[in-house]
DNA sequence: GCCCACTTCTTGAAGGTTAAACTAGATGGG
DNA sequence: CCCATCTAGTTTAACCTTCAAGAAGTGGGC
């Protein structure tokens, strides 16, 4: 980092700022009804909901974490605590004996169902009913972008001279 | 919620899904950079970067919570951790003697020079060099929308029968 | 002047997250 | 077959966040 920094306009700055308070405010809203509803944080109940549209309401760990975009070891804790919730279980995979699937049980998916529609009102009052749909298409592509830039890289990407 | 719950339409959870993705992913990202490189989370960096800008380098700490979309209990312990590095000093308020200061130190100030160019790299290379200046423009607007409906409500918003 | 309700800020405990180290099993070249 | 190397997942300890409770100060009504 030795040439001139390039500052942020004054637009991106608000831009920034912006996205900062609005992001961190939403975050904290969801945790809070969450935890209040179902008992659990917001990236909690998103495991549930991956494991809920998986095939056969199971995924590998590693799936798992991949699709949540968390670590394994962030995962590993996750899940230890909704196994003591009866919420989820884990099985060992056939196929391979270091795996293990982590397997939504039905109680699980039964605080799922029950708290669902309580965290989409909230979801929709907090973005949605706020938006134009035409704003929801442009947030939509914004945030594609932005992920797709921030995707683990394949390792070689970073060292184009092994290529 | 008693009334059937009105689910995302499929643009709806395309886009939430995005978010989710895109907002997990940035703040990975940069709390990563952050640690590395100035040795503690992005929360905190945001504390240094309010108190730099505030005159003569100080905020009263429930001013500075509200600023930083932050409970006044972590910033306590956000700020204590703060001061053991010796980046903020906190003094009492002059003109009440509940306050607190948090008072941005020279070797806060230093660490903020010193990491800012790096920080804002990042910040660039994640968000504003993949958005066309449109899109800054259009994500702004939205993130104010957002922030505007989550802000901690007046009290009697939410009793409109006292008004 | 005295209450009482309110605000400011801190604390402690419980729970969540991180980074690094570790176990166990898979894999592929020699 | 053997071994180095890689991958899957867990664990530990340090750190961070949250919630509830509490100490201390303020200020309006009487």
């Amino acid at each position: 980092m030795t040439t001139a920094p390039r500052w942020l306009s004054e637009q991106e700055q608000r831009t920034w700022r912006a996205y900062l308070q609005a992001t961190t405010l939403l975050e904290d809203h969801l945790d809070r009804q969450l935890q209040r509803d179902a008992g659990m944080p917001h990236v909690y109940y998103g495991l549930l909901v991956q494991l809920s549209q998986a095939p056969e309401r199971r995924l590998r760990m590693t799936e798992l974490a991949r699709i949540a975009k968390i670590t394994r070891s962030r995962l590993s804790h996750a899940v230890a605590r909704l196994e003591r919730n009866g919420w989820v279980r884990r099985e060992d995979c056939p196929s391979d004996r270091r795996g293990q699937n982590a397997v939504l049980t039905d109680e699980g998916y039964a605080v799922l169902k029950q708290t669902a529609p309580g965290h989409v009102a909230t979801v929709r009052q907090a973005m949605f009913d706020r938006l134009t749909p035409e704003q929801v298409g442009q947030l939509g592509e914004i945030m594609r972008i932005m992920a797709e830039g921030l995707q683990p890289q394949d390792t070689d990407a970073d060292l184009p001279w092994l290529r």
